[in-house]
DNA sequence: TATGAATGAGCTTTCATTCAT
DNA sequence: CATGAATGAAAGCTCATTCAT
């Protein structure tokens, strides 16, 4: 009910992602997305336009559903980071073929639309950075170094996008929770009761 | 001075392995490697037979190469683990665009060099995984799930490839090193005196 | 005047059935074939599909109509033989060049065509001989062995297309009673008044 | 034991009339000829020049071949006749591959090579017009017209190059003999006693 | 809104040939 | 004698894109 018949462009947009992801942009002709979706190459480029201004929109799309989110996260470092890395695998496994063009496909964008969406990542990650720094100066977490911390997890997080399967032996919560929990450790502080799905699903309290 | 009058075939290799990890297999013609390695098309095929294949070899050394040291290392959990985390480590800063086209350009093999591929690569993640299981039948580690764990550790240290610089702000002992630390921490375990590169420069070893 | 306006896929045809004839198929390339027609070579493969693809169409093409009017021939053997005769002798005069690719470009093909254009050719050897075969029981013909006899036929009225011209020393019509006539004396049976031209001419038939 | 150790020269050249009766001129790379004939492309150079020379070689040898015996041929037409179709027939039927490549490439020849052959060519088919039109005045053969006979037939003849095999169904005398009836046949004359073969065999009488 | 037609530039690969060794 | 190396040209085919209708 939330979506019945899709529009041509919206149809367009989902080919497009579904093969960038699968064969990459430089792998993926037009007439293949145009065929996929079922319009002619000339429709295609009524409703989109060029293929550049296909991938465009999907990074962007990619990266700012990704920032979004993040940038509303409130509480303590535990708190924000928990958050963080639920907002991210969950959205990593969920939206996985879009959110693996967002990172392979960097390369393929003319360099001012790169410029723009590297500077949402800048940002995105920053969240994660001043999280960390912060985490560290209030005592909770202990890192060899704050800006490899945060790279190294975001990449841990991202791997989600990889491999999760709906139909997979873990749940999206297990997932999200075992990520949770590994990431805590990873920064030294205990795996506490600070995961985002079990506070909701405890009715919130610290326990 | 190290590798003087380099072979024509090795030209052509590197330059295909850094054009395919700049732009890709498919966003990379043969012209363009043919130009950077300083030789004709035709010559080209002269020394390696077709893109394919220059991208499976490209493709089974990458793989081969983190394997095979992978497989000799010996010692208690903690030590294999940290290891294992140095040899990746330092792979993927040393031979970066190599990595990162072994990382990438799956898709792009033929089923049959594809298959050739995973088989090495899943021999790979089974010595991870299995010495995350020893280390936690053995206490040393703690983990929400193994096989999780063991995938995420593998993508958080193969990040290393995309950003890693000889020129960085850090040096790849100190990369490494950082990443032992976090790795264990991820694994519930302290973050003990077991780095190799730590134990090579204390305990006053051969070199 | 007779055919105005000649559509685009078709003029490639021609022109690939001109060039095929000419430098056979492995001699034809397909920028020749665009060239000829007209077109670019990006618009010919607007039209048709590969190169084999036209050479397949031509050659099945070639094959049925020989086939098609073959299969309708009827009257005692002498009349069917001279009917036979008749009509292939004037389609190698008519569409000398299609069927001069019919003849010599079965190798070209790939395995499955060429076994759906052989299919053809043997119903088409088989009528010839069931003829033949049908004249001897009869009385009529006297061979040293029928199927010899049907291949050496065959390609004795083949030759045609090598070498008619409409603007020759001989009419069609006149090439085809000496046919008739050398074929029915190669059967041994005389050369009397069963050639089809020669009968519509005398007898005051419909037109 | 009549050739044994056969010259590179000739392996060469075997390999390249194999080749090209099957593939065609055009459709045959001298890379393939040199793996047939187990030699470098550049050996290959050096023993038989250019593809073209190959070709031009194979040609003129092809048609001198045919022509040599035939200048020999003595009796009356009858005779001469049947002496013409049996060399003819058994040249073909014996030389397959070759006869077939002289049938088809003319047209791969250059200029000055394909005049040539042409002329060769011309004084062969003189021959057989020759003794046509000797039979036909001194009232042995009773044709439509000489040339078209003499066409007809050799085109008839020259198919046995298309389907004879040493493991066929009938013996080349016997493919021989029928070939001479049917020509005799089809010139108006008895299938008499004079078929070449036959003569030999019986001790050369005219019975 | 929708599409068939059209195209220049590019793709990967093979071609016949030469030449230094 | 023999060969690996090298090459310009051409092969068949696909590319992303435009445009008239």
């Amino acid at each position: 009910m939330t979506q019945t018949q899709l529009g041509t462009s919206d149809r367009i947009h989902r080919a497009a992602v579904r093969l960038f992801a699968t064969h990459g942009f430089a792998g993926t002709g037009i007439r293949k997305i145009a065929d996929e979706a079922g319009v002619t190459v000339a429709s295609l480029y009524h409703y989109v336009g060029t293929k550049e201004e296909l991938l465009e929109r999907m990074m962007e799309e990619s990266m700012s559903q990704l920032l979004r989110p993040a940038r509303q996260v409130t509480g303590d470092p535990v708190q924000r980071l928990s958050a963080l890395v639920d907002l991210h695998v969950r959205r990593h496994a969920r939206a996985s073929q879009l959110c693996r063009v967002g990172d392979t496909e960097l390369r393929s964008l003319s360099r001012a639309s790169r410029a723009r969406v590297l500077a949402l990542r800048d940002e995105y990650q920053e969240i994660w950075r001043d999280t960390i720094t912060a985490g560290v100066a209030a005592g909770d977490f202990t890192v060899p170094d704050t800006n490899l911390a945060a790279i190294a997890m975001l990449q841990m997080c991202t791997g989600v996008a990889h491999w999760y399967s709906p139909r997979g032996r873990m749940t999206l919560d297990q997932v999200s929770t075992a990520f949770v929990t590994m990431s805590l450790a990873l920064l030294g502080g205990g795996a506490g009761p600070h995961h985002p799905a079990a506070a909701a699903a405890e009715g919130g309290g610290l326990a």
